[in-house]
DNA sequence: GAATGCAATGTTATAACATTGCATTTGTAC
DNA sequence: GTACAAATGCAATGTTATAACATTGCATTC
């Protein structure tokens, strides 16, 4: 089961979030686009849940702050998120996650465990080249930087 | 956009049909389980939609000759089909395809095309073991035979 | 300073996808 | 044929996502 949002929260967090949120909101205006304060803290409660939240959950949140929040509010936001490359969509799970790595340069692999549904970015060379290979030879072209894979995270591994 | 169920259809795909019916109707048997009408139908179906199918789509379909059938029918059937290793789904596109592999061995890369929604299923020996390294390397247990990526098709590379 | 343009947001409704719970039927073992 | 488990029928509900249209606020133009 995954935890409840309210034990993913992390409060001695904000310091850490204000300056990320802080570099995001530049990297958006050098892009010519502007981090609002919907997506600045719909983007905030991404930085506080580690393993990813669901749209309804986030909706939930936001509510708390604008009792008038409605689904689109929390799926524009995250839209915006992601076209800015501040966040993705783990699409087996309806999961949402935030980005923190500076670049795409390297695709990501994202890392779903099945077990607790926590998810991790990881970028690896190795894989994506012999994957670029094999995809390429089989006259297909990679171009979404994202993978997703179903695999049992290091805690779980442990719980057995 | 995706080519409307009719268009994916194939009459003359009949005889092969059956014949990757019956074979999975006695894997199924030899594991101690039975692929009925209802599954049967559902295959059947998936078979004919070689790049993926939306459960309600099959519902559609399954209704023409089973009226009363409603959703618990065909996610019930894919829930089977999936366990018994004869069908996958596609989570970030909620599609379903059937599986054209005797067994997975090797964990299937799935190729969605980001264009057209065609799914392609793939085992990559060289891929995988890159792979297997690296999750190794961070602490995670490649499980799910299922990993989904996001690649341009032969056909939609072809259509620039 | 009115009119216009435009991005973001608000608001309502609905589409699309999936599961739960319980009653009934079917197949199989004894 | 009785008993039990598996499968199905059926209604309701839950969950995820988008469509459609109205409004706000601010910058530019006239
Ligand atoms: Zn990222
Ligand atoms: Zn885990
Ligand atoms: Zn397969
Ligand atoms: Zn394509």
């Amino acid at each position: 089961m995954r935890p409840a949002v309210s034990d993913v929260e992390n409060p001695l967090a904000d310091c850490e979030n204000t300056q990320a949120l802080d570099r995001a909101e530049a990297s958006c205006r050098a892009r010519g686009a502007s981090l609002t304060a919907i997506r600045r803290e719909v983007l905030d409660l991404l930085y506080r849940s580690p393993t990813g939240v669901k749209a309804y959950d986030l909706l939930a949140r936001i509510k708390e702050a604008r009792p008038g929040a409605s689904p689109p509010t929390v799926y524009r936001a995250l839209d915006f998120l992601i076209d800015q490359g501040l966040a993705h969509k783990i699409g087996r799970m309806n999961l949402f996650v935030a980005c923190r790595h500076a670049s795409h340069q390297i695709p990501s692999l994202f890392l779903v465990c099945p077990k607790c549904s926590g998810v991790t970015e990881l970028q690896e060379q190795s894989v994506m080249s012999a994957l670029s290979t094999s995809l390429a030879a089989a006259g297909h072209r990679l171009e979404s930087p994202e993978v997703e894979i179903s695999a049992i995270c290091p805690k779980c591994v442990g719980a057995g």
